[in-house]
DNA sequence: GTCTATAACACGATAGAC
DNA sequence: GTCTATCGTGTTATAGAC
């Protein structure tokens, strides 16, 4: 029986090398002139490798995307930490992460649109919404389970159990967002952030009252109702 | 000097005829085989045109994607005439007309997907929100202020005015659900639309109280603030 | 203005040899 | 693991016919 480990030892030392120098190399051509003027063919030239092999690592020309993605989520989740050391508010938590995306993500604003273009069809494995990105998925939604956790929030625990899914929804909300956002420096959805947090947390605090509370416990029932 | 008319008349009703052929054509195929597996020489083929014909009448097969999207369009507007001709309640007209939607897009459900992929993509024409995308947002927009307008609902001034651009927002949420939809007959989606939509109606009227009354008129700030 | 026929191009992707 | 050669596709170009 093989080792999920055995794949990265030994033989494949030089492989994995040669991943990284096709990846690195795309990625900064994206950077540079865009998804769509970057050719399979022009990333295997300047890489020094054949078109074959490029394809050999990486299945498709989106997968190669896929990689910056997973690169993009574990910076995020670095430039994350010291924020929930520090802060407690719920606002600052829930809004220091979602600046910190938008920071991480900022080089690569340009040429977004393509990842999120895939990312919309329910087909492609690198939906956010598709089995295969499951472990991506659960990942970003236990960051929000520690922004709320670790805040001061007091919740109905019905709400509590749904809000780290609700406020990844509302992360992939504010990406959509980010995505169309031709603003310079982007400071429409700076200000979207900055303003739409402290409404979430005075609508969350609103459940404390019966008649909120109510609707609120009607729609995490939808919710659950209708996930698949 | 020519006029506008010019190019409907006489000379051009063949070419009309021709550009129908290939449409329906294409339509058709996209629907049996999908849309990735439907080629423009096969659609050429299929309609008995040749293939600069087809690209002489549609500058791309993204642009006979769209002409489907304004098909639906104008099936939908139809179907809702009825329903908002009948229908009092905010409740009854908000739901009726999404279902409607599902009902009238129900046979393109499996390449929707396709279809939304390219929507996304925020350098698209066919994104729901580009600038060539205005006049069919506006169309759309115009429904929800029907639905809205010939209602029971009595909603203070600032909400009532923002109220038929969130209705459509949330028409984009429940497509962007219905894209994702593997359930049986969609019943997930239906579902959704059916528990939702009353919820809404809850929501809107609950800004009679005060303390909502003042969130919700920050949340309606907040949106001007950060429209482009 | 409408349409045909055919070739050619660039790109993403694949097959199969080494 | 890596390469070369090749395929299938969207799209464009050419050159013309009615």
């Amino acid at each position: 029986m093989t080792t999920l480990t055995d794949v990265t030892d030994g033989a494949t030392a030089k492989g994995e090398q040669t991943r990284e120098l096709i990846l690195s190399t795309a990625l900064r051509m994206f950077r540079e002139q865009g998804y769509g003027k970057t050719t399979m063919r022009a990333i295997a030239g300047e890489a020094g490798v054949s078109v074959g092999n490029a394809y050999y690592y990486f299945g498709s020309k989106e997968h190669l995307m896929q990689a910056y993605y997973d690169l993009l989520v574990a910076q995020h989740r670095e430039a994350v930490e010291p924020i929930l050391q520090a802060e407690k508010s719920f606002t600052a938590r829930m809004t220091g992460v979602l600046l910190a995306w938008l920071e991480v993500a900022a080089p690569y604003h340009e040429f977004a649109g393509t990842f999120f273009k895939t990312a919309a069809d329910p087909n492609s494995p690198l939906s956010p919404f598709s089995e295969q990105s499951a472990p991506a998925r659960e990942a970003g939604i236990e960051i929000f389970r520690q922004v709320a956790e670790g805040s001061d929030l007091k919740l109905p625990a019905d709400l509590r159990a749904e809000l780290p899914e609700l406020l990844w929804l509302l992360e992939m909300a504010v990406v959509l967002f980010w995505v169309h956002d031709k603003s310079p420096d982007l400071r429409r959805t700076t200000s979207l952030v900055n303003r739409a947090v402290p409404l979430v947390d005075r609508l969350l605090r609103l459940t404390r009252l019966p008649v909120v509370r109510g609707i609120a416990t009607d729609i995490v029932g939808l919710i659950k109702a209708v996930k698949p």
